[in-house]
DNA sequence: TTTGAGCGTCATCAGGTGGTAACAACGGAG
DNA sequence: CTCCGTTGTTACCACCTGATGACGCTCAAA
């Protein structure tokens, strides 16, 4: 993502991280071509108004270079003229501010489904692994096998990581509202996804225990 | 190009000829989705509100067939929810009238000038072997006859393969919004795919149950 | 008109899942 | 040290889900 606007870089990049996405940045044209060559990334999303390189030229380059990846440009610049520039230029999609972020992040999936990469939903922590796409964990590479409560228990931790949760927000986001059920069967859930996910599960480390509130998922 | 408005047809044909761009055109969804099956296009321009089966429709059925070609949805409807229902059911660009007609080409070029390269027709998991571009299955050599709903099964599932699928995503892909039928068909349908293309039926190793969720397809 | 293939639904069954209860362990307060 | 509230653990079993055989409807070909 090449982008000067820090609102709208870490907006987006909440979201595109959200989404599963790795997101690397800069900040000017200069140093966004620098990245492109070196990381390589799957897809560009590239502001047009940047200070150095302006956008068009930084998306001529990346083509020159023979880089082939898709390049988004995103910019305030509506006019028709424009867009056919910027697509002239090798960029596969051009949006225009403001947008909405569905848009975009579908305009994304769109070109990146096309490129036959798979559209990244995993989570690494430590050496555990959670692929939200194929709903599935494993541990260096071996399956750990999950009911569907105890994925979707550590689905939710995954998304609330490094926060403190209280039994009713877990109750809620896992059970939904329509079950009446205890606090109690989100400890012994707790439970049983310790016994499968942990190291150690007497010394968790990575659900933890917060006295008379709930948990925290240590992400 | 599907689409029933006679000025917009004539008037966009006349500009993509003089680009060079040879046309054909159908006036409904159903004579449409005929022709992209039988001319195999390189692309195909979409209008949304048609007569007959909707855009929608025709694009999904487009890629339940296991064609390629790029989609261009070109459409009033410009809210973000239809954009990014568009492009989720398999376009490549969504156009909203009244648009430029510079800027409709501009996009129709970045899309074919990605898109020259020939895509694989043959899909090989395993030992099993899809062939989209005959419609045909076979293991080791040998043939196996599937029922049209079960081939759209197995070709839905190839293109979504590693990914955990509600029975819901599977019945609007495969069985379309338009048909009124149970989640347990979806069931019913996996269970003889399985019985024809499992080796071991009973030990299912490449459509997996995903308990409370669906199925995921191992390729 | 008959026949058969395809497909959706129903009923049944087996196995898995998860909630609850009961008890153990723990830890903080006094 | 004791008490008590909170959390962890185990056992049990009701319930749900998915697999599958059976049935019937529809449509097209003979």
């Amino acid at each position: 993502m090449i982008e000067d606007d820090a609102a709208i870089l870490f907006g987006l990049r909440d979201n595109l991280q959200r989404a599963g996405y790795e997101v690397r940045s800069a900040g000017d044209g200069h140093q966004g071509l620098e990245l492109a060559r070196t990381l390589r990334p799957h897809l560009v999303l590239l502001d047009l108004m940047l200070p150095g390189l302006s956008g068009h030229e930084v998306c001529r380059r990346i083509r020159v270079d023979g880089l082939e990846m898709p390049v988004v440009m995103l910019t305030a610049l509506g006019e028709e003229a424009q867009v056919v520039r910027g697509l002239n230029l090798g960029a596969d999609d051009y949006v225009t501010k403001p947008f909405g972020i569905g848009e975009l992040m579908a305009r994304i999936a769109a070109l990146l489904r096309r490129h036959r990469r798979v559209i990244p939903d995993v989570v690494t922590i430590g050496s555990l692994e959670v692929d939200r796409g194929a709903r599935r964990v494993s541990r260096e590479g071996v399956e750990i096998e999950l009911t569907p409560k105890e994925y979707g228990l550590l689905e939710f931790f995954t998304r609330k990581s490094g926060r403190a949760l209280t039994r009713e927000q877990i109750l809620d986001a896992v059970w939904g509202d329509s079950a009446a059920v205890t606090d109690r069967s989100v400890d012994r859930a707790v439970t049983t996804l310790r016994s499968k996910i942990e190291e150690n599960p007497n010394r968790p480390s990575l659900i933890q225990t917060v006295p008379q509130v709930g948990y925290r998922f240590e992400g």
